[in-house]
DNA sequence: ACGAGATACCTCATCTGTCAAGGTATCTCG
DNA sequence: CGAGATACCTTGACAGATGAGGTATCTCGT
């Protein structure tokens, strides 16, 4: 992984309020898309993506529920509550103006 | 704080190396600078930054020296070095990648 | 039918960085 | 002289990320 996690810590719960925000999905699958969307640059371990499900459940942002396929291991989806959806839109503002700051800190003259 | 710093984590040091890109610093300038920029809305605790000051002594990013001002409190001044130089230059990348990648995770459809 | 590999879930102990809280000492200015 | 700014530092607690380990099911080639 080019990216380390610790560069992202702080952020999984927006990662995945976000992605629940496009519709139910379970820990697998999420996982899959984010290595997907960056590349591979990227991707959650697994204990670091069952804490985050546990915390944001805990926190009422999200809820579960076994899914009934019938086929392949059984999956557990998560879905997005009110309440996820209120704290996602503060997280991602958050994000913006991480990014402000962040780019302002790091700003630097002509490498030499 | 409207950040909190664990939205920052794993950058402090991105940020630190960057300052001292600009010349010889000591921490309370820092810490400032650093509040300044970002007028107020994040800002480095003491303990993080002495910390952050350890750990890149540690491993060769910077040095330091006392300052002989004779007036005022003591200061204690460091410098970047060649491996720091380099290192900062790495996290730099590392910060455009981790935004990009940020930006794609975060895409969401229009709110409804 | 069997083994490999993918799918899919979960827990626990450990590590690392942040921070609250506490401390020391000097200088400036009213 | 006292308050507040300047300036440094340490310690213990905490939270999130992760390595390592575990379980179970399904698919596909041989």
């Amino acid at each position: 992984m080019s990216i380390a996690g610790d560069l992202i810590r702080g952020h999984t719960d927006a990662i995945i309020l976000a992605r629940l925000l496009r519709g139910d999905s379970y820990g697998y699958e999420i996982n899959k898309v984010i290595s997907t969307l960056s590349s591979g640059r990227f991707e959650l371990k697994e204990a670091t993506l069952y804490t985050a499900f546990k915390r944001l459940e805990e926190i009422g942002c999200i809820t579960s529920y076994w899914g009934n396929s019938g086929v392949g291991a059984r999956r557990r989806y998560y879905a997005i509550t009110q309440t996820g959806r209120q704290t996602c839109q503060k997280l991602l503002e958050e994000w913006q103006e991480t990014k402000e700051i962040m780019d302002k800190l790091l700003e630097v003259e002509e490498w030499k």
